[in-house]
DNA sequence: TTTAAAACTTGAATAATATTCAAATATCAT
DNA sequence: ATGATATTTGAATATTATTCAAGTTTTAAA
């Protein structure tokens, strides 16, 4: 056995998907050159930026998950987008969002188990210009990428 | 014009999309018929619960991204997923968890614009046995659905 | 260690789908 | 109104997914 299938989950987490041309056509009653040109439209456009797949975490040793509510040192108040997107490299966040209220930023964090949650709070968040977070741990995912679990 | 591109959307962000086999085939130098059979049993698995499109939510009327913290009324607190299961069928609605720490759930809200989000908090958020709603909005998206935008 | 069942890999053939193309139609800007 | 630009569409082609069957590896139990 080759065990390729980390690999793919990889590569799916982010794109090496596609729209399913023909059956939107079906759906939508259109013929589906109308589809395939409307789809590559918006993809020049932006609207679309990929496609990707949508995993059960709790299937793939990614069933922690964490909301981290960060709180910037002062200094950097005026570019909190500069750590935001230095955190951006890291696989294990999902979702990343500079935000108003009571702090500066907001980040969705994926790991297998609170050890492994730990190194990387260890490894990630202890970077210098954050000066606090704070933990939410999800206990039940119940909608995740619109798609209810 | 027919101006299916909203309806496109709305089918894309929650499926009508597939893994491209054959690039990832080419990408870890496997045969094509393996990473298919793989790709299955993942989804047969439930690994792999679907595939949707990913998008700039700036381009497409949805510019306006909040995180709510929710607190249930302490007569909720014994079943916090009836009240996340009952959310969960709103559209506007991407991601929902039951969580750890000063709140109970968390959740994230799509619109198109301040008066939209009003809107939804007044018809969707007063529910009863929602206590108090903290939002969080989103001032930059950074890195969404692991794509850095 | 042997053995049989189950799971996985793979190439060849086929089925299904995406893409290209060109012509018609609609929309937009002036 | 009018020309330019964008969109729609069917037919032809290119590409990709899927099925199939045979071989191989892994697993679990004696």
């Amino acid at each position: 056995m080759k065990n390729i299938r980390k690999e793919l989950i990889e590569l799916m987490k982010s794109g090496y998907c596609a729209p399913r041309i023909v059956e939107i056509a079906k759906k939508l009653k259109e013929p589906s050159t109308t589809i395939h040109y409307n789809i590559k439209q918006m993809e020049k456009g932006g609207e679309i930026v990929g496609y990707r797949a949508v995993l059960d975490h709790k299937k793939i040793e990614e069933g922690f998950c964490t909301y981290v509510l960060i709180s910037l040192s002062p200094d950097e108040y005026t570019d909190p987008e500069r750590i935001a997107k230095e955190l951006s490299k890291y696989p294990q966040i999902e979702d990343i969002d500079v935000i108003t209220g009571g702090w500066e930023m907001i980040i969705k964090v994926r790991s297998k188990d609170i050890d492994e949650y730990y190194q990387f709070v260890k490894n990630v968040l202890s970077k210098k210009g954050i000066a606090k977070t704070t933990s939410l741990n999800s206990l039940k995912e119940v909608k995740s990428n619109y798609v209810t679990l």
